[in-house]
RNA sequence: GGGCCGAUAGAUCAGUGGAAGAUCGCUGCUUUCGCAAAGCAGAGGUCACGGGUUCAAAUCCCGUUCGGUCCA
């Protein structure tokens, strides 16, 4: 980066010097002559007991300044985003303030909401996590403050100066930081396809703030211009409260407040236990904000960090004893962090009861978890070995037990490697990415958009404008194209079938088939038909979709979001976040309030409302469907029930559905549940086919819908009584055959040698089992299709093995073969006829007979 | 999205290729005024599903479904 970029007229106007960092050798400025930048490592913490600030900030106090100062500087302050990046699909958690602008705003697509403005943006990070706590510095949960400005070719802001400007006022002269205390060092920030340089601010030894200057659009690394010259800072909250506290970590002066409240539930801790402390009111923050903001604790994607979250403050609670409490503490940190969020209140009770939950969860985990790891000791025992390195490393990936756990079960030592947590995996794995946007440029006009004026013209008069391998391109279409969980419409074009629409950027490609392609011409005037009992079901679908996440919202709880969605021609389903199993009565309830509505003929609107602007109105709940983009959205409004921003065709009215019937209610994975729906004439069907399914048992039965569920207990039971008659009888008949082949055997001594061939069809272990209880070894043919079998049993009070027979088996029919235990062994072969069969069966009886005779 | 563990009696689980097991619970009997408890006897199984290998599969291999868990 060229260093005039960094040449300021702030800098030079205030006199401010370039020096390079004896220590770190990176150039920064300041008011006087110093030899180090002012971040740690090159200068220790000296702030520590010496705060640079007029007065001690609390949170809220900082906050407060820092928001007011931009606001009396033209700033307009904007609420936070939630912690969840549901606008975006490349990352999960909003990690920074300027994630809440990306990629529309920073693109230039859409307009930001206020320009300059101020924020102070919950953000999350998980890269740190085993140092919160520990450090004294790192958090989950932290607030990054900032203030972003726009610049537009023909509406410019401010840029470098400016925010240098405000950021040392700021400092200086609000929060009273004497001017030679404050160092801006020069680096160069890259992040997202873009670059610029950026200012690091320092203040004895930490670093408060990053101002960057995004310019640059960095691509095989060439810089090219930015349409948008963005000024992107953040200031560390619980840095600046830090820094005016000068104590001696972060945590004692960021949860001063928290303390206060949570000290007389916790009771006395020790130095030793006062990390654990921090991280389970660090990791408090964090739950409340991913909860609230729609996360629901999960074993992937947002929901595995709540989990893992939730499970750390699970140990550690266990840890210090107190694991009763845990509930109680989380509690009032909500009423602590509803101060500045009043919503939190009514979101209270589901709140503590998805950690409640997932406690249980954890706790059966756990029980789980002990009966495997004492299993696991027995054997180690028996090898004389102890919990080793993989063992332990095996037992918390497929069992979820860290090595303390492991260590609390067992009596073995058990040996905790240091870095266990950085060995679990670095295997790697595919990193969440956006999907690459496709495009096509035929220079061609956009294709206008009918569909969204009435999703109920069908018929209409279009002109081709361009042919693209099979496709039409029309200059206005009515068509629906795949997307939103939509499924395309068909129809036809000329006469000719439509297959296919599908959406490539702003242009409607209408797939036919390949041989009619030449029919049509650029310039032609061609008349169009849309399927339309297809289209219908799609629009029912799709508005049965909005239908359920309303009701699920109403019924279920405010946690509920959708996680994914199919509207078919013939089935649809919409996949909810929902930390329970959905009972039969909510589903019904579901069904009931959505039928209702239906009923209730409740007007549906559809409008394009400016992003920022449906955002501020509506809320974040509108992004239902994952990221949308553009500038403008589509609003669907079922009035008083869902607010969605959609971009598929809708019912005008919620009486068009006409019925919706919940089919199946699946549990996709853990936190979330499938539903599966059917609208309008196809709901109806279902439940005529359920009707006639009923009325054929009936017929079968001989019975009606009164005497159904008697007549089928009876017919079980029934069944089971003669199925019983018929065993007892099989059973005496076996006896009768048994006595019957004992007297007809050979006695060698007191042994009773039975052998002979059975022909009939029969369980030949169980015949078996039974035949040899006492005083007999039996020497059994059987034929079963082309195989013949040759068994050997014995009772338990004989001394034969009976694997010694094999041998002479073998030697009279070399072309078998078999195996089994002492007490039992099996031979097979096959391609004999049956007279054969019985001669060599014979022939063997008489060789087994002395053997058995030399045996006992 | 990927990896690893798992699915056996109503429940919890044992069973490493050779006749399906234990404990608790259940039913009946004995004992008791009755209950609890104890003793005796008994019922209860498609070893998740579908293929394959083998003389032989709960056990080994492949696929499916469902659960657990870790990573991103």
């Amino acid at each position: 980066m060229n260093e005039n970029e960094y040449r300021l007229n702030f800098f030079i106007d205030n006199k401010f010097k370039r020096n390079k960092c004896t220590h770190c050798g990176s150039y920064f400025w300041a008011s006087e002559d110093v030899n180090t930048c002012a971040e740690e490592p090159c200068r220790s913490y000296e702030f520590i007991n010496h705060p640079p600030t007029d007065m001690e900030y609390s949170l809220d106090k900082m906050r407060d300044s820092f928001i007011n100062f931009f606001k009396s500087n033209g700033h307009t302050e904007i609420n936070r985003y939630p912690v969840v990046a549901r606008w975006r699909d490349d990352v999960f958690f909003t990690q920074a303030s300027i994630y809440d602008f990306q990629p529309w705003v920073t693109n230039g697509v859409i307009d930001p909401p206020a320009n300059p403005l101020v924020i102070s943006q919950p953000c999350l990070r998980f890269n740190d996590i085993d140092n919160v706590g520990y450090s004294g510095r790192h958090f989950t949960f932290f607030e990054m403050m900032a203030h972003h400005a726009f610049n537009k070719k023909d509406k410019y802001i401010y840029y470098k100066d400016k925010t240098v400007e405000l950021c040392n006022r700021f400092l200086v002269d609000t929060l009273k930081i004497p001017s030679e205390n404050v160092t801006y060092k020069e680096e160069v920030w890259e992040g997202g396809g873009n670059a610029g340089p950026s200012l690091s601010v320092g203040v004895m030894g930490v670093e408060v703030a990053t101002l960057v200057f995004m310019q640059y659009i960095k691509n095989d690394n060439t810089l090219t211009d930015m349409p948008l010259k963005v000024v992107d800072t953040g200031y560390g909250l619980e840095r600046l409260c830090w820094l005016s506290t000068g104590s001696k970590t972060a945590y004692e002066a960021v949860f001063k407040d928290y303390v206060k409240v949570i000290d007389p539930i916790i009771g006395k801790l020790s130095n030793e236990e006062m990390p654990l402390y921090y991280i389970l009111l660090d990791h408090s923050k964090s739950i409340i904000y991913m909860l609230f903001d729609g996360v629901v604790p999960s074993n992937v994607k947002e929901g595995y960090f709540a989990r893992v979250l939730l499970r750390r403050m699970i140990n550690i609670m266990n840890k210090l004893g107190r694991i009763d409490s845990l509930i109680d503490i989380v509690d009032h940190i909500i009423t602590i962090e509803s101060r500045k969020n009043v919503k939190l209140i009514d979101f209270r009770e589901e709140l503590l009861d998805m950690v409640r939950f997932e406690y249980n969860k954890y706790f059966e985990t756990l029980k789980k978890g002990k009966s495997i790891v004492q299993k696991f000791e027995r054997d180690l025992i028996d090898e004389k070995k102890i919990f080793d390195e993989d063992l332990l490393i095996k037992l918390y990936e497929s069992h979820g037990l860290n090595p303390e756990i492991v260590k609390d079960f067992t009596k073995l030592p058990v040996n905790i490697p240091d870095d266990f947590y950085a060995k679990i995996s670095k295997k790697g794995g595919s990193k969440r990415e956006a999907i690459g946007v496709k495009t096509l440029d035929l220079g061609v006009e956009d294709t206008i958009i009918k569909y969204y004026n009435d999703p109920f013209t069908l018929d209409f008069n279009a002109k081709v404008v361009a042919i693209y391998k099979d496709s039409l391109i029309l200059n206005e279409t009515y068509f629906y194209p795949t997307g939103g969980g939509q499924v395309t419409d068909t129809g036809t074009i000329d006469g000719i079938y439509v297959k296919d629409v599908e959406r490539v950027s702003k242009i409607i490609l209408h797939h036919i088939d390949n041989q009619f392609i030449n029919d049509f011409y650029a310039g032609k005037t061609v008349k169009c038909s849309i399927d339309r009992e297809r289209r219908l079901r799609l629009m029912r679908h799709h508005t049965g979709a909005h239908l359920i996440n309303g009701a699920a919202r109403k019924i279920l709880g405010k946690h509920v979001w959708q996680a994914g969605a199919f509207k078919g021609i013939d089935s649809a389903r919409i996949d909810l976040t929902h930390y329970k199993h959905v009972t039969v009565d909510e589903r019904k309830a579901i069904e009931n309030l959505i039928n209702t509505e239906i009923l209730a003929s409740v007007k549906i609107d559809s409008y394009f409302m400016e992003r920022s602007e449906a955002e501020k109105r509506y809320g974040f709940t509108i992004y239902q469907g994952g990221a949308v983009p553009g500038k403008m959205l589509r609003i669907i409004d079922i009035e008083n029930f869902d607010v969605e921003a959609c971009g598929g065709t809708h019912c005008t009215n919620t009486s068009q559905v006409g019925l919706l019937k919940i089919t199946d209610v699946k549990r996709l994975q853990d936190g979330v549940v499938r539903l599966e729906y059917l609208c309008g004439d196809l709901a109806l069907k279902k439940i005529q086919d359920r009707e006639m399914l009923i009325d054929r048992v009936n017929e079968i039965t001989d019975a009606n819908d009164d005497t159904i569920i008697k007549k089928i207990v009876n017919l079980i039971s029934d069944n089971k009584k003669y199925k019983s008659i018929i065993d007892n009888t099989e059973m005496d008949r076996i006896n009768g055959y048994i006595k019957s082949l004992i007297e007809l055997s050979d006695n060698i001594g007191n042994v009773k040698y039975v052998h002979t061939i059975i022909t009939f069809d029969v369980n030949i272990k169980q015949f078996l089992k039974i035949l040899t209880t006492k005083n007999v070894f039996a020497f059994i043919g059987l034929k079963k299709g082309d195989l013949n079998y040759i068994y050997c049993g014995r009772s338990d009070d004989i001394d034969v093995d009976c694997r010694k027979i094999l041998p002479v088996i073998k030697q009279a029919i070399p072309y078998g073969n078999g195996g089994g235990s002492n007490s039992l062994t099996e031979y097979t072969f096959k391609d004999v006829p049956d007279s054969q069969f019985s001669i060599i069966f014979e022939k063997v009886v008489k060789e087994v007979l002395s053997f058995l005779r030399q045996q006992i």
